[in-house]
DNA sequence: GTAGGGTTAG
């Protein structure tokens, strides 16, 4: 150390005193000529290194104010004692170039190090533009052929996503190790090339590289992108077979990709092996496992879990709760995913990004808009997501002018749409009847820069069919510069069956069923034409071309969450436990709503039989059924939730209307397109749906 | 010097 106590604290006189004060200091300290030639250019360094050092930066006045202005030294080089410090001490908002420069005039002395801290400091701070200089100057350098270094460099590309700079380092590179391999592994594993990362393990191997637990998690990650690719799902196995035999596989690192990895092929009884033979588990490994139950709509499982790791004292993230959120959000568990809101703010965490936008999704997915907007408004940073939420919230509640409303205060906030804000919006004004806007929203994407894809184009023709304009969606489908899938014929033929086309719709199913013949939607809407129009013969022949093909219609399920737990129901199903209350209680409802009008639609019958057996049918329909039940069991005067796997049908979208009339109770049914909030007689879809 | 987990549509 040197004696320069007293002129460092003439200096930073009035400033804080911070150690990264006192080694700019030392560069001026040790080399008076310098401070005079240098002075502006150190001020300046200063004020790109450090908050602390900005703060000394006026401190530095005119050489001759300073205390050995007036002393002269012949000494010509700057030695920087604590060069890491120097380095850790770079402000982001800095260039760092003057480090550089320092390094070029000879006041630094060049060292691995200071290359290996800026480099780190460029990886971590994402600061590509700078890391190449860095990396330029270094391959000027005696050190050019320091293996770390270059990893460094490699690994620096790879997380700024410059894959084919990485490659090309990586191919020039005359020595690598494992650590290089790996390297680049990782940069295609994280950087969407899973097929990359998975070419190049072979490889490795055949030159005598042995892969570590790094490698192996890498790899790992790459073949849990193919989740739907059985030759390559196999790729996952052999490697879960070359952890085995290596020891890896009780590794925590190693255990959670693989778990994660049967988790994203939907194995989750092979996941949770995985979890059980680790030999020390993280909060990955719970959160890995957790997000698996959850991808799969078992949110169940997911909060059972959930409960479970708090009982086993690991701290819970926002990755895990972003993922019980979503779970509770896609099977409809509001009152579960309460609980788990109340946990975070009991526990004091910050409604961040990320799980702040599952949580609103969960809010707006139970249909509790106004619990959405709350969140909304207490989010610590809105993005794009977080305004997607809200304005699929106000979608699938039929609130199209207030979506309208919302885009365009989302454009004066200088939030920039993409591709799922238009669809967002689209599907909005398609269930509002929203034509004119509809289309003029679709028109404004080119305005952004957003080409239109598959899902824009079957909003698009669900747009204009539900409007009625079935021969202009006809049309439009025949003008798409791109070939128009199962999905786009599909809209068109829910659209026929709104309006009861069938010669329009017969035509929109045998596209459909051309395109995806293992889809049972499009024949049973078809189905649904004929047997709506009393054509019963061609009704029947769609049910057995149904049965020769193969093909099985999804049956229709009704869920209901009471005490915290969920109870489903299939149409005409005897198997719950209350079956005969819960009948009984629905004929008592049925005298009831009959008495103020109710009208049974036994158009939505699929089979022929006489008016008494079909009226029959209709009374077991699986959210009547879940219906009653709640009525049984839910406490008197809450709202009523029931979440449906297909849409509503007309008859039980009448029946409801009635019953919350007279029950005078809120009901509320989610259904795959939409929900409806009946409440005195009425619905929020205004019977458009 | 190299690793694993979370969001919005349909």
């Amino acid at each position: 150390m040197m004696d320069g106590a007293t002129p460092k604290q003439q200096v930073v006189n009035g400033f804080p005193k911070s150690t990264a004060c006192i080694n700019i200091y030392y560069i001026i300290y040790n080399n008076r000529k310098m401070v005079m030639k240098l002075n502006c250019r150190v001020v300046y360094a200063c004020s790109q290194f450090s908050t602390s050092a900005v703060a000394i930066a006026p401190a530095l006045l005119p050489h001759k104010q300073m205390p050995w202005a007036s002393s002269s030294s012949s000494s010509s080089s700057c030695i920087i004692q604590d060069k890491d410090l120097l380095c850790r001490s770079l402000h982001p908002s800095g260039t760092g170039l003057h480090v550089l420069d320092l390094l070029d005039r000879g006041s630094l002395e060049p060292h691995p190090t200071l290359y290996h801290l800026l480099l780190k400091k460029c990886t971590r701070l994402r600061k590509l533009k700078l890391g190449k200089i860095v990396h330029a100057h270094f391959l000027d350098s005696i050190f050019r052929h320091d293996l770390v270094i270059l990893n460094t460099i490699l690994n620096l590309y790879g997380k700024c996503g410059c894959l084919d700079d990485a490659r090309k380092l990586f191919d020039e590179m005359p020595l690598k190790d494992m650590v290089t391999w790996t390297t680049l592994i990782t940069a295609y594993s994280q950087r969407d090339r899973p097929f990359h990362a998975l070419l190049l393990f072979p490889h490795m191997l055949s030159l005598g590289f042995f892969p570590n637990q790094f490698t192996l998690s890498s790899l790992l990650k790459a073949s849990a992108a193919f989740t739907n690719t059985p030759h390559i799902h196999s790729h996952g196995t052999q490697l879960h077979a070359f952890c085995f035999k290596c020891g890896f596989q009780s590794n925590v690192y190693v255990g959670s990709s693989l778990l994660d990895m049967y988790a994203r092929c939907g194995c989750m009884d092979e996941a949770h092996l995985v979890f059980d033979a680790l030999h020390t588990k993280n909060d990955v490994s719970w959160n890995a496992l957790i997000a698996g139950y959850a991808r799969k709509g078992q949110a169940d499982h997911a909060l059972w879990l959930f409960w479970k790791m708090l009982r086993q004292e690991f701290q819970p993230s926002h990755f895990t709760f972003s993922s019980i959120f979503g779970a509770c959000a896609s099977t409809g568990c509001l009152e579960q995913g309460k609980w788990v809101h109340a946990h975070v703010i009991k526990s004091g965490g910050e409604i961040v990004a990320f799980m702040g936008n599952t949580l609103l999704h969960m809010y707006a997915k139970s249909g509790s808009i106004e619990d959405a907007k709350r969140i909304f408004d207490r989010l610590v940073q809105r993005d794009v997501v977080s305004w997607n939420s809200m304005l699929t919230a106000y979608a699938q509640h039929g609130l199209g002018k207030e979506a309208v409303q919302w885009f365009q205060e989302m454009l004066r906030t200088g939030v920039v749409p993409n591709d799922i804000t238009f669809l967002c919006l689209l599907t909005a004004c398609s269930r509002a009847g929203l034509l004119d806007q509809g289309q003029y929203f679709f028109k404004l994407m080119r305005d952004y820069n957003i080409e239109p894809q598959i899902s824009h184009y079957v909003t698009m023709v669900d747009l204009l069919g539900r409007a009625g304009h079935l021969h202009e969606a006809k049309r439009f489908i025949g003008e798409m510069p791109i070939k128009p899938t199962a999905a786009v014929w599909g809209a068109l033929l829910g659209a026929c069956r709104m309006h009861k086309n069938m010669e329009l719709g017969t035509y929109a199913a045998e596209r459909v069923f051309e395109l995806d013949p293992h889809d049972s939607g499009p024949l049973v809407l078809l189905s649904n034409i004929y047997a709506s129009a009393g054509r019963w013969s061609d009704a029947a022949k769609v049910r057995k071309m149904m049965k020769e093909s193969g093909v099985k219609k999804e049956p229709a399920c009704s869920w209901v969450e009471i005490e915290n737990t969920l109870h489903v129901f299939v149409a005409n199903d005897d198997a719950h436990p209350q079956i005969e209350e819960i009948r009984k209680m629905w004929e008592e409802i049925s005298v009831r709503i009959k008495q103020i009008g109710y009208v049974p639609d036994t158009s939505h019958v699929l089979f022929y039989m006489d008016q008494q057996e079909r009226e029959v049918k209709l009374q077991y329909h699986s959210e009547k059924l879940a219906l009653a039940f709640a009525l049984l069991n839910a406490p008197p005067g809450s709202t009523i939730r029931i979440k449906k796997n297909i849409r509503v049908c007309g008859d039980c979208h009448s029946a409801i209307k009635f019953v919350s009339q007279v029950m005078r109770r809120e009901i509320i049914v989610r259904d795959t397109n939409r929900f409806h909030h009946f409440y005195d007689g009425s619905c929020s879809c205004g019977d458009y749906w």
